[in-house]
DNA sequence: ACTTCTATGTGCGGTAGGTAACTTATGTGA
DNA sequence: TCACATAAGTTACCTACCGCACATAGAAGT
């Protein structure tokens, strides 16, 4: 896993900020490289930076008492990691994880807070990606309560494809398991069924998207209703809002 | 449902405002009564109002394709109804239903915007209620996901239970089934088995809390999640914030 | 009182997914 | 190349919940 060079504006968040902005905030960058597995922050953890992910993907999750755990929400380089420090909270009751290593930016808390405080397209941005994640926890919540593993599985893969340039994905049916919030056996009779049908491969925790048709087939509403929503809040025409 | 008279400050984010701003807000505050059932926007729905409710509760659900529906969240004398308006996204892909009758205080969407804009404690305290939501709403994914009806029953009850001044709740087995995204005789078994253990009592749409304790006992650990993150977020504390 | 709703109770077969125990592959490093 | 760890596949059984059909019981109007 080298750390390869990315630019800020890799992050869609970053790239849609008037040149101005963008410029001052510049300099208060630094590129990080988070590999797999790394705690981004712990429950109630307190966090000195936000990061602005370009090519890592991180998953929010909550883990329970008994040592179960699933996923509410994921954030690649269309979001940003550390909602807390702007929203006022400064901690959330969950944890992130990096679930596809990669880089992202980080912003130290003062200076993202300073930002906030302006009222400007920085804010503006932020605000929306908020309400966009939001949506995707709430179809989260309703998608886990009404529909079976099987689709479940699929809108994960494309929440997660969508979120990486490659057709690959490095994740092992376990760590997918912890994800979705079942067994791993569950998961590896989902998988199994969507590569009988040729939809995906995989081996010893390497998933190739071969059909992305195929699941966008098989996928509940809940998928598109996510992706549209992030679409319309961060789409091509943020820049002009 | 008589439309009995409340006051701003019943709300509590309203109370918590400075008087300065209270006083300039209250001009724009004017009263409405929510019969049960109401629709308080709809999927997609454009809002004029932001509401805040005093004795009211409303739920937020989604409504599949194919009529089945689940609540990710509710909000009462502790919150506000339309984040979307000050978010940034003006629509939600979601519904807004008043779950239990009662009154609110509507703001209009510009007046809210505008006063939101100035950055003062408005805004930290929508901001911070947002973040109690998206808490409230994540935990909504993981109780779907991994505990029993009979458990989430308790949250919920507990949950409206928090946001009701009485004892009593006015709610059918089959409003409640539709809320928790299951039959409405898994409801009724579980009801029942509270029932037997003298935790609540209940006929034809009236739920009499009678033991909280019993179902504190029983609930799993979502609601005190929640309920410490509210009270962390929005507690006695937030005047001098 | 009688009908007619609406809310609740109950039983039964079906099924998805959980629990558990075990096997079979595919790396990886001594 | 052999040992060992990790990833994935398989099987058998169990339970919670669903879907459906139907029974009962308050409430509300005539």
């Amino acid at each position: 896993m080298s750390k390869r060079s990315t630019t800020p504006n890799s992050n869609r968040l970053l790239a849609a900020l008037p040149s101005e902005e963008y410029e001052r905030l510049l300099p208060g960058l630094q590129q990080v490289s988070f590999p797999l597995g790394e705690v981004v922050y712990e429950f109630g953890g307190h966090l000195d930076y936000v990061y602005f992910p370009t090519t890592a993907i991180v998953s929010l999750l909550y883990t329970m008492e008994n040592g179960s755990s699933a996923e509410m929400g994921l954030t690649g380089n269309d979001g940003v990691v550390g909602i807390a420090l702007f929203m006022g909270g400064g901690t959330m009751p969950n944890r992130a994880v990096v679930q596809s290593a990669g880089e992202a930016f980080r912003m130290k808390a003062k200076l993202l807070q300073d930002e906030f405080a302006r009222g400007g397209k920085f804010q503006y941005l932020l605000l929306r990606y908020t309400q966009a994640l939001i949506t995707q926890i709430s179809q989260t919540a309703v998608c886990n309560r009404l529909h079976a593993v099987d689709q479940q599985l699929c809108r994960w893969l494309l929440l997660s494809h969508d979120r990486v340039k490659a057709d690959e994905l490095i994740m092992t049916q376990e760590l997918i398991a912890d994800m979705l919030g079942v067994r791993r056996e569950g998961v590896t009779v989902a998988a199994g069924r969507l590569q009988d049908v040729g939809a995906i491969s995989y081996v010893r925790g390497h998933i190739k998207i071969l059909d992305r048709a195929k699941l966008e087939e098989k996928v509940c509403e809940c998928y598109r209703v996510v992706k549209n929503e992030f679409d319309r809040l961060l789409g091509s025409d943020i820049a002009q809002a």
